[in-house]
DNA sequence: GTCTATAGAATGATAGAC
DNA sequence: GTCTATCATTCTATAGAC
């Protein structure tokens, strides 16, 4: 098996608890300062321990930002696992929108982080686990037809999942902010013109 | 007149030529490492001066953010006072709704860039003038109920102007990117349940 | 408006003790 | 896994000449 067909799951469970904790300090601060605007030393005095410390758990910054990546992006995972299915009916895509939604509401901040900083949305890009994650979604939900009109729904889909951590829905309760959002989205991917 | 009730067209307009050249040396810097991963170095290098001559032009890194968000959020200014009308009929939130996107694809980029990095989309919030323009839209658009379903439609519509410069849509020329996207928001912002 | 030169702080990263 | 101590580099910012 090729180290890149892994799945996220499989990533995270390599994680110590030590490098758990970085990864939990390191996101809130990822989204207020981006990742550019991050040090080390701001994460090491968020866990509670020196530069060192750190630099023992991960080997360069770069793999922190790694490490945030593939532990937040894994319930997206699990949501998206659990709701693909063989046959691609209509019921069985709106059952994985649903669940999407679900998830991208209760993991609020943190996938609305992952995409609206410059250097983790490139990473978000390249990295090949979350690569064939979106994929799979988005393929599931817009078949596999690449024309313009699917792109921007695709693209506008994407800006959307971030939308759930937008200052104007911040005093949202979850579920007033799931329903509204899987309204809106569920337009967005299955209404024709 | 207070300060604050300035517009952006008279703020851009205080800018010289030299610091012209530094605000748009310093946008595609931002989208590419975000403003924290940015050094007053690497712009100073992209307009080919020395640091101690953008210091010279701007006294802090912030004013030269500040600067990028004034000049490059002046062309939405515009359009929306272009289609700004006393009376708030159906056609003429259309029309505004319609030349907003018009500006967001032909400022592509731009748009995207303030929207997508944490540290300039704080400040975006924080400024004044941009404040009274984001109001200035969404409540035209959207009314001047704050319930939750027009605070959630406004986030994804924030949101959806970022997507104007998400990688699936670079490639697409801009009258395609304009009529889906147009398409995308206006059914977002004036269809009912 | 731009330059050279510099000050002082903070950065990412490493070595070695516990 | 964490610490102290340190390295070379880079950072923001300033002073003064042209």
């Amino acid at each position: 098996m090729a180290p890149d067909a892994e799945t996220l799951r499989e990533r995270a469970a390599r994680y110590s608890p030590a490098q758990c904790r970085t990864i939990d300090a390191a996101l809130p601060l990822f989204a207020a300062h981006g990742v550019g605007g991050t040090s080390l030393q701001m994460i090491a005095d968020a866990v509670g321990v020196t530069k060192a410390a750190i630099y023992h758990q991960f080997s360069t910054k770069e793999a922190i930002v790694l490490g945030v990546i593939e532990m937040r992006l894994q319930p997206l995972e699990e949501a998206i696992e659990a709701a693909e299915s063989a046959d691609l009916t209509q019921s069985a895509r709106e059952a994985m929108l649903a669940r999407v939604i679900d998830t991208v509401v209760a993991n609020r901040g943190a996938l609305g982080t992952l995409q609206n900083d410059p250097v983790l949305f490139r990473l978000l890009g390249e990295h090949e686990p979350s690569r064939r994650l979106w994929v799979r979604l988005f393929s599931e939900l817009l078949g596999d037809d690449l024309g313009p009109q699917a792109r921007v729904r695709a693209a506008v889909l994407s800006a959307a999942i971030g939308a759930a951590a937008h200052p104007f829905v911040v005093d949202l309760d979850d579920d007033t902010l799931r329903d509204e959002l899987l309204r809106v989205t569920h337009r967005l991917v299955f209404q024709a013109d």
